[in-house]
DNA sequence: AGGTTATGAATGAAAG
DNA sequence: CTTTCATTCATAACCT
């Protein structure tokens, strides 16, 4: 790892502030031809789509049906979900991994499942009853705080907390070249 | 998509195997393209910055689904992670709060990175490690060998091998064209 | 068709 | 060190 002659403080710059926003807008041209090649050969990769495919057992394919199946994660049958739901509500608690084993054995009577499957599941399913009800044991309505107001109380920053210090320094390629390419994705 | 006036013939395909293969290939040279700008840009960012350098931004860019993301929690770079990945390979222990100084130190040449940002990974990717291989009465040396190869496999594993991943659509790991150009690290 | 929502999965950080 | 939480990403399912 050679460093040290790449990041050294240099007197004048190597760039100028354009060339800079060139090399920017070259960054994120080539990251949408990157996604369009990808979102191309993926297509025609998939080019015949077995089946719909439903809840009810997409991959057993036991109708002898092509199984070049593009079915990527795991979808709980719908009993499975019944039988999922009915122990998270008995006990909301966290299921311990010895309990995790005997829910995915009995669990693959239904269907395919898996040990991380059901993990991931019950982290989800807390996770989500938790957003959704923000407030369970509240103080009081008026002083709702921090957990979605404010979040950024990362340690990470190292310097103190001006997590908006990247957006000033860095507006990133994101800087609407991508809607003059073409417009298409856009987050954050 | 022109083609099929230039050779004539035209069996109703559009592609042939082949050409498909050279796609996927062009693809994964676009990832890195793409990586490597990004790494670039990210370089001559903290370079040129009058602030002391050392910000970095917080595009991810490790594969082409990710786009840049403004604030988020610490992320390595690719740079970082394959650093890090090599020294966790290395001495399977618990890194001393001397090494773990150093790592950070090192490791804050590619980017943003903290003390504790280093240890939570050494802990994470330990647990996380443990959690796909069952046995623990090993210890007796740096036998995870393995472990560290097929790390983290765990997902959907079941027996459908449907492995098919977005790995396999998007074969970027396993062409080997990453380690043409640089050698870096593949996630997974 | 395409955009939106719901949700499985990945992972950094923290609690215990 | 182990387990859990919180946030984010990708994608199947759904909606207009």
């Amino acid at each position: 790892m050679e460093r040290g002659s790449q990041h050294g403080e240099y007197d004048g710059r190597v760039m100028t502030e354009e060339q800079m926003e060139i090399l920017r807008k070259q960054i994120a041209v080539y990251t949408v031809i990157c996604d369009q090649l990808a979102l191309l050969h993926n297509s025609l990769s998939s080019g015949t789509n077995p089946f719909g495919g439903g809840y009810f057992d997409p991959m057993v394919a036991s109708t002898s049906a092509q199984r070049i199946s593009t079915r990527h994660r795991w979808t709980p049958t719908s009993t499975q979900l019944q039988i999922l739901e009915s122990i998270y509500e008995e006990r909301s608690g966290t299921p311990n991994r010895r309990r995790i084993r005997e829910i995915a054995t009995e669990l693959s009577e239904h269907g395919q499942i898996t040990e991380t499957n059901v993990y991931n599941w019950f982290q989800n399913r807390r996770a989500r009853s938790k957003r959704k009800h923000p407030q369970t044991t509240t103080t009081t309505g008026l002083a709702e705080h921090a957990a979605v107001t404010t979040e950024e109380r990362r340690t990470c920053g190292d310097s103190g907390g001006f997590e908006s210090y990247e957006h000033i320094l860095f507006p990133s390629p994101d800087l609407g070249i991508e809607h003059l390419l073409e417009g298409k994705f856009l987050e954050s």
